[in-house]
DNA sequence: CCTAATCTCTAGTAGAATGGTAGAGATTAG
DNA sequence: CTAATCTCTACCATTCTACTAGAGATTAGG
């Protein structure tokens, strides 16, 4: 019931562009930096996004990745997904499982209370929420 | 974001005992028949699940495990968290991770869906729901 | 007390997943 | 042309998963 580091890593990685809100694509190297990712790691991790179209890419000098769709519309849900492939709480069909059992039941409440948290929350949501944070922070360092 | 089949071997384990209702040892042969789990992991698993004070157990001739709390006293987070350990969706503090990340909010609110659902259904609920279904398919039959 | 049936404890283990690293190749800006 | 960058394939150490094996401790019933 956890999620990878992997996972994490490229949460991070899509918050990074996010935030960044420019159509100018930024580098591997410098998303590692600022968010502390092994940077050959990484590499793997955005070529995925990539794949899943969720990131596009320049190479050569000044290249580097940038948010194939606005922030609004990608979700947790959508990079954890591709990421760390899909999320069943238990491997659905278990196979010697007994047909009159109530867990599967259960575990489809399982997956809806996920759901409903990371594929409800946008790219675009944890953007302003982390500005609402920061704004306060700075706030605070004014007074 | 899964659960180890060792986690869902507890589970269907912890109701067969919980279906059951008497407070005669079950023997860890018939759990594992009708449960289909395999015998010697089956084993392991209940005894993690008495040294965590859910199950007890008799040794020898007639002797096998029981509940040690009435069903609607052992939920399924109970039994997840004895055997897969505690799930936080991500390793807590990600040590390298950024102050102001916003996601460590986010973790939070997984969690919370999460527990809404494992940490209220007992095993009295599950033996309710499937006690439910099994009639209806009987009921279904006689007509 | 004997014995068969059971739980208990320790160990091992094959295979997959995780969390990376290494390095050569392709592409592009300037 | 060249330096900077992404891309692609391969490798690898460690840990985890899902078991299996077998000897030992305990108990009911005779």
């Amino acid at each position: 019931m956890d999620v990878s580091v992997k996972g994490e890593y490229a949460l991070r990685a899509v918050f990074e562009l996010s935030r960044q809100g420019t159509p100018e694509p930024v580098k591997i190297a410098r998303i590692a930096e600022s968010q502390k990712i092994p940077q050959k790691f990484l590499e793997l991790i955005l070529a995925q996004l990539k794949q899943g179209g969720y990131l596009g890419s320049r190479r050569g000098a000044e290249g580097g990745y940038f948010l194939a769709r606005s922030p609004d519309q990608i979700t947790v849900g959508d990079i954890l997904r591709q990421i760390d492939g899909p999320f069943h709480p238990s491997k659905r069909p278990f196979a010697n499982e007994p047909l009159d059992s109530p867990l599967p039941e259960m575990w489809d409440r399982v997956e809806r209370a996920l759901s409903c948290v990371v594929d409800r929350t946008t790219f675009a949501d944890l953007v302003e929420r982390w500005k609402q944070k920061h704004s306060r922070r700075v706030l605070n360092w004014q007074i």
